[in-house]
DNA sequence: CGACGATTTGAATAGGATCAATGGGAGTGG
DNA sequence: CCACTCCCATTGATCCTATTCAAATCGTCG
């Protein structure tokens, strides 16, 4: 484990405040890989025995079930993902693969859980990692449980234009076909609700989005702040 | 706050192991209420000032957007709830009422927080806690994602059918109205749904469901470990 | 250039929602 | 105790959203 990557390990408040000797001591047996695009990292239901770090590229986290593959969440850098199956030791909930090509440290979870009983710091702030991430499904969940799916985009595209800087376009981060998964809905059906948002100002062109009339797309979105964040 | 009531709190693991004074100290301004049935106990977006234990009696939390409300779980006793909002601090992320008159004990969300900072075991016994937490939503989230109204329906009565002791036979918990919202349909489709399950000998009566053809109704089913459960 | 996958568009279908009407209990008040 | 009311549950008819299937176009990469 090279300093600059224990720099960058700090860098997440999760472990900001750990001790140097504890972080040492999580940091022992873990290794930095780069990862090809598409490759599948874990599958659900797979012991857990990882906690993995993204520090760049980009990560998908998704779920089958009856022949139906769905995105539940994707992973940015810099970002832990799977905290909450590494610390209770159990399999993991999701699978992972990665949509670009990814360096990705990996964390042996024995040594998390380690630290969790060690560091009462650490256990502070997974406690508060871990209710951001819950936070983070229950948003999801309510989307579309209340959502239809235009609306769900709508906001989508909303809070990236925030994110982004609000300069009146955004870059989709991410292909449509893996943005359709995320919000619930067919590749197919992602362009109709584009298509939707045309009369409300929303000029898609390849992956970038323009936005000219932001107030009309806001009166169709009706965000909330507990769906969409502040 | 009476020594039988600090029973019932410490038979939670969440406060299982907790030392003795800080359990005391945590109890201190904390108040047992009964409400009657279809009370609002708070809103979404109000600040989070209590911890809830559902003592007895039942909970639903819930959420809206859009002139639409959607149930996102039902709190049985005894149980916590709320747990992330009141240990981050922040607002609550759903709104709760209770659905048959229940007797809670709600304790100062800063008691909470005050003892994550001084007990170690209790901030394990948080993480632990606040993981199984993410783990449900997760499971929910993939449900409604992957999975048909009717496949939802079939997977949680036998989810149901196996907490009640596999007697070819379950009470529903819930009126149908809400177990229809907490499935993420309307009370028509539920009704509907269960008209579909009985060529898979499945036949309602009341709040009772009777199994003629389990295995046919798990072959439609398709439950998943990964989110019905072991 | 050629192949492959992503995206878009169209048509048909299916799954749920909505609207409307009826029946069934539980609780209330006479 | 009974009539009345209200809400839940069910059923039918219809509408709307989203999925599926199919085909055409576009882009990218080898």
């Amino acid at each position: 484990m090279r300093e600059s990557q224990k720099e960058i390990v700090r860098s997440l408040s999760l472990f900001s405040s750990m001790m140097e000797e504890n972080l040492d001591a999580i940091l022992v047996g873990s290794f930095l890989q780069r990862f090809p695009a598409s490759v599948v990292l874990f599958s659900e239901s797979d012991p857990a025995d990882f906690l993995y770090i993204l520090i760049n590229g980009q990560v998908e986290l998704f779920a089958n079930a009856n022949n139906r593959e769905g995105t539940m969440t994707l992973i940015r850098p810099i970002a832990t993902f799977v905290l909450a199956s590494a610390l209770v030791g159990d399999a993991y909930q999701m699978s992972a693969r990665t949509l670009e090509s990814s360096q990705i440290l990996m964390i042996p979870a024995e040594n998390i859980r380690a630290a969790m009983r060690k560091d009462k710091n650490f256990a502070q702030k997974s406690v508060l990692e871990l209710a951001a991430c819950y936070h983070g499904v229950v948003r999801a969940y309510k989307s579309i449980k209340l959502r239809t799916a235009v609306e769900r985009l709508a906001n989508y595209l909303l809070v990236q234009h925030r994110r982004q800087g609000e300069k009146g376009v955004i870059t989709l981060p991410v292909e449509k076909r893996i943005l359709a998964s995320m919000l619930g809905m067919r590749p197919e059906n992602l362009s109709r609700a584009f298509a939707t948002l045309k009369p409300y100002g929303v000029a898609v062109e390849g992956t970038d989005v323009r936005f000219q009339k932001l107030n009309d797309l806001q009166t169709l979105a009706k965000p909330l702040e507990s769906i969409d964040g502040p």
